[in-house]
This record gives C-alpha cells, sequence and structure tokens, in this order.
RNA sequence: GGCUCGUUCGUCUAGGGGUUAGGACGCAAGAUUUUCAUUCUUGUAACACGGGUUCGAUUCCCGUACGGGCUACCA
C-alpha cells in the first residue's frame, strides 16, 4: 500500500451474461473513487473461464457502463499502456507467474483427475470432514511435485501430461488483511486450501490473473464485491510469494446487494420473481429464462438509477438525496461505505426516477417520447410534445408513461369514466356546458389564464362553484378524472379540440346517463 | 459443519457513553376547497437478546441468537 502512487482502480467482471446491477454499483464506486482522487479506471475483462463464455456479454458490459456514464478510462476499447486488457489474451504471462512460484516453493504441480479429487473428497467426508479441501493436510496423498519423486514428475512434465499449478500453503501462519471497509480480518493459514493457480487448460484461476493483472497494472485499491473477501488471504499469500507485498492494493470489500424479501443476495431470478430489473439493460438469453427486462427498456433514467445504487450501502452523512455523479464523486469516501448488505428497494428506484423525470426540462423529455408518440401513429411535434410534458411530467413514474396516461392529448377521447359521468352529469349540467362553449368561442388567443377568467366570471354569475362544470370538461377533454388543470389541458389542446370535445360530450353523457 | 462478515423504524440510513434516537422511501391523515399528481404539514414505526465495563449503555467488550458470504481445474 502506497498512498503517493496515483490512484488505478479496476472493474473486472467475467463475460458470462448480462452485468448484474451489483456489478454496476461495484463499477459506480471504482469510478466514484477514481475520479475523486484524479485516478484512473480500468475495465477488464476477466474471461478466463473458457466454458462459461458468452458471445456479446462484454458488449453488454460495456453498453451498459457507458449508458450509466461510467466509461472507463482504460480497458479492451479504449486501450491504454497497460494491456491487453482481456486476460484471455494475457494467457501466456500467467504461466510464466505461477512457473516462478513452483521455483520458489511457494506452488507445485499437481497431476490428479477430476476422479482423484472425488475420491478423495469421498473419504475425507466418510471420516468425518464435512468440507475437505485440498490443502497440507492431505497434499502428500495426493498425485503432485510434493508427493512424488521428482523424475516422475519431470517425466510426465516431458511428456505433456495434463497438469494444474496449487498454491502451496503452510499451517501455522496468521494473515491479517486491513480492509478499507471492515477493518482488519484474520485468517489462519492452515484453513485455508491449496488454491489452483493454472488449469490444465493453461489458463489462470480468478486468484491467480486478478494478482498478476492488479500487479502488472499498477492497481492501487481492489473494491470488489463481499464474495471476496474470504479468498483475499489467498491473494495476500500469492503477492507475498511473488514478492509484491510492498506495492500490494489496498482492499475494500462491498456489502452485498440482497433480495427484495430478504434472504440471500439479489439474483437475476429475483427480476421475474418480483416483476422488477435487476440488469441495467435488457438481455436477450438462449432460453426466456436467461432473458431480461433491464433498467433502461423499463424506462428508467441513467442518472436516476446511478443516483439510487450509490444509496445502496452508502450515504454522504447529509440529508441530501439527490445527486449526480459529479456531486456524488465530490461527497463520496470509502469510510462511508456501509459493512451489511443493503436489501433492494424497488419503490425507492420509482421514487428517485421521478424526482428526476420532474427535473428534467420538457423539451429533453419532449426527445425522448418522441419515438414512442410515433410508434402510435401520432404527430411528434417538438413544441406540443414539450408542453405535454410539461403537464405530465409530475403526474408520473416514468417519461414513457406519459404517451399512455396523456394518450388525449394525442388522440380523441377513447372511453369516458361513465361512473363519474353518472355521477356529475346533472339536470341543469347541460345548459352550463353550452353557455360556458358558447362564450368560449370568442376566446382569443386561446390561453388558460383567459379561459379560467371568462369560467369563472360565468360561475359567478349563475352562483355556482367549479365543481359543477370542471369536472365534466375534464371528463370530456380527458374522459378521465385525472390529469393536469383543465385549462391548461385545454390550451394545450387548442381550441378547435377542446371545443369538439365538449360538444361531442354533451351528446355522450346524455347517451351514457339515460 | 468449518472459516469469515454483519445486526438502529417494514426498507435505505444518520448518530453515538447521558439525544424528545434524526432524515428518506413506503403507509396513514390533513392542507393546497376541479380531479390526479406535485408540494407542504402531521402521524406510524427502530437501537436482536443476555452478560459485563461504567455513575450511566443503543453506542465499548464478551457471549448467544439470527442473517449474509465463501467453502470448484467459476468468477
Amino acid at each position: 500500500m502506497n498512498p503517493s502512487r496515483p490512484v488505478r482502480v479496476r472493474f473486472a467482471p467475467s463475460p458470462t451474461g448480462a452485468l448484474h446491477i451489483g456489478g454496476v454499483r461495484t463499477a459506480l464506486y471504482n469510478v466514484l473513487f477514481a475520479r475523486k482522487h484524479g485516478g484512473t479506471f480500468i475495465l477488464r475483462i476477466e474471461d478466463t473461464d473458457q466454458n462459461r463464455y458468452v458471445p456479446g456479454a462484454e458488449d453488454y458490459i460495456l453498453e451498459a457502463l457507458d449508458w450509466c456514464g461510467l466509461s472507463p478510462d482504460e480497458g479492451p476499447v479504449q486501450g491504454g499502456d497497460y494491456g491487453p486488457y482481456r486476460q484471455s489474451e494475457r494467457k501466456a504471462l500467467y504461466r510464466q507467474y505461477a512457473e516462478q512460484l513452483v521455483e520458489s516453493g511457494h506452488a507445485y504441480y499437481a497431476f490428479d483427475r477430476e476422479q482423484d479429487l472425488e475420491a478423495m473428497r469421498e473419504r475425507l467426508k466418510q471420516a468425518g470432514n464435512p468440507a475437505p479441501q485440498y490443502d497440507h493436510r492431505i497434499r502428500m496423498d495426493m498425485r503432485n511435485s510434493l508427493s512424488m519423486d521428482p523424475e516422475d514428475v519431470a517425466h510426465r512434465l516431458a511428456a505433456g501430461e495434463d497438469y494444474i499449478i496449487r498454491l502451496k500453503i503452510d499451517p501455522g501462519q496468521e494473515i491479517h488483511i486491513t480492509d478499507e471497509i471492515r477493518g482488519d480480518v484474520v485468517f489462519r493459514s492452515e484453513e485455508l486450501d491449496d488454491k489452483v493457480l493454472l488449469k490444465s487448460d493453461g489458463m489462470p484461476t480468478y486468484h491467480m490473473a486478478n494478482i498478476v493483472d492488479d500487479h502488472l497494472m499498477k492497481i492501487t485499491h481492489v473494491i470488489r464485491g463481499e464474495e471476496w473477501l474470504s479468498s483475499t488471504a489467498h491473494h495476500v499469500l500469492l503477492y507475498r510469494g511473488l514478492g509484491w507485498e510492498a506495492t500490494m492494493p489496498a482492499f475494500a470489500h462491498l456489502p452485498l446487494i440482497m433480495k427484495p424479501d430478504g434472504k440471500g443476495k439479489l439474483s437475476k431470478r429475483d427480476g421475474a420473481r418480483f416483476g422488477i430489473p435487476v440488469f441495467p439493460l435488457s438481455w436477450t438469453g438462449e432460453t426466456e429464462e436467461d432473458s431480461f427486462v433491464g433498467f433502461r427498456e423499463f424506462g428508467f433514467d441513467p442518472g436516476a438509477v446511478v443516483n439510487f445504487l450509490a444509496f445502496l450501502g452508502w450515504n454522504p452523512g447529509t440529508e441530501q438525496e439527490l445527486f449526480d455523479l459529479r456531486e456524488l464523486t465530490e461527497a463520496f469516501t470509502i469510510d462511508r461505505i456501509h459493512k451489511s448488505g443493503a436489501r433492494f428497494d424497488f419503490d425507492k428506484a420509482q421514487w428517485y426516477n421521478q424526482q428526476y423525470l420532474m427535473a428534467t426540462p420538457s423539451s429533453d423529455l419532449a426527445a425522448q417520447i418522441a419515438p414512442l408518440v410515433e410508434a402510435r401513429g401520432w404527430p411528434a411535434e417538438p413544441h406540443f410534445l414539450a408542453q405535454v410534458c410539461d403537464l405530465m411530467k409530475e403526474r408520473v413514474t416514468f417519461a414513457k408513461d406519459i404517451p399512455v396516461e396523456g394518450a388525449y392529448f394525442f388522440t380523441d377521447v377513447q372511453s369516458y369514466d361513465e361512473g363519474m359521468v353518472r355521477k356529475r352529469w346533472k339536470p341543469e349540467s347541460r345548459t352550463h356546458l353550452e353557455d360556458i362553449i358558447q362564450r368560449l368561442q370568442a376566446v382569443e388567443p386561446f390561453h388558460g389564464e383567459e379561459l379560467e377568467a371568462l369560467v369563472k366570471s360565468y360561475l359567478e354569475e349563475r352562483q355556482i362553484g367549479f365543481g359543477a362544470v370542471l369536472p365534466l370538461f375534464r371528463l370530456a377533454l380527458a374522459g378521465t378524472m385525472k390529469g393536469p388543470g383543465v385549462f391548461e389541458m385545454m390550451e394545450v389542446l387548442g381550441k378547435e379540440k377542446s371545443l369538439a370535445r365538449l360538444e361531442t360530450a354533451i351528446a355522450d353523457f346524455d347517451r351514457i346517463c339515460s
């Protein structure tokens, strides 16, 4: 840990499918930390498991980060001085260091086949060990360069027999880790297993690859999920074995994001189970079960998602709730990250979205919903759209709801709330409407304030209240009792449409009530 | 089971040896007398339990309970 080194952090997802929302939060905290300290945010693709590789996953990761405004400074696309940034392209590198560990006595070759390992586990279980592991207790009973005759080992290697390299962990040591979030954590070496470093296909495991790459890429802080905490002791031992302990990065293990109903960490299955998105973007997998709706497609503003995610496990210690990325960067510190897992609260996410929606200029919203409006075959005139958004944005949760909830701005009223019509359509109502329509003809320009003044004076003349006519206007214009102020609605609708709807409504209301 | 991390309103959290334990979401009520929404006001509701330490613990320590993570030639 050397605080004088320039901050370099990495987000290192595995391209095995869509990037989970928890991964996005990890990326976010990394970005926040890097930017706060004028450092560099690196994306590294950990594709060392060829069996789990999913085509398209890397593109998805990139697109998801971009959408959230978390694009990396260095990575497979942007390049950088420490590439390549895909582990599969660094394959040769890892063997060299694994061999170095063997030579220095920190690792060894192992020739055990899968059935050997299974037999070992079975044997140990029979003996009353519920969690058998390949460690110092049993390695001399297995087939490896520690237990076998050196000549035999050399022979097998020369003959090209499959082998792996394992980390040799000797008992009797205490490994102390100072986690930036959790403080001191201690592990005893005799409890640790001899982790595989290099697999028989020549690829490194995560443990090997992440140490080599973090070192070579000069990573200063490893900010990752709590699921990695228990293997951190192995990682420390690897840094030691390689002689890199002096520049070992600091560790910060993030609390996990938990299921909405409590038990366990949030998983992709919870999305379908609760009808909520748990991925940033939609993903089409091979099966329907493996396909998911994203926050983006659900209608979320990326700023709202980021803001929401930032507060899942962290808070600034003030009462401010709304932060853009810049403000988050300013306020962010690792020591304010929580230790315990945070439940995924979708209601809160929606609240954030509405806050963002209301704060978004209506002209921007207009541009966002224009394609949706056009898709319904309605004209998407920017100024008109902006007027509609102005009236609707505080009444919906998502921008995409505007053309749905406010469909009556674009098309004739499709149906009336008949219950309300019956309740409000009184014998004298017809006269009032007709009289007001009459007077409305003369209003020019057709502005809300003038409309209101006119109606008001009419009502005063007749000694009646708004309640006698306005609900009917609302029903006539929109069909529903929900919506913006009647006069604002009329202004946006325009004189022609407003009056036409009022006319038709009179006949419709009579019919409904007959 | 072993190792390890954690535990303040239903949820996200602030706080921290002596506080009316604060805010936000949600929920409920009221106001803004045209709806819905927004906004505002009010209400609802929490320190897991048991021992210590202390004049005093929600706060510090130790247990217990409960929960999370890890326990693959996956990351």
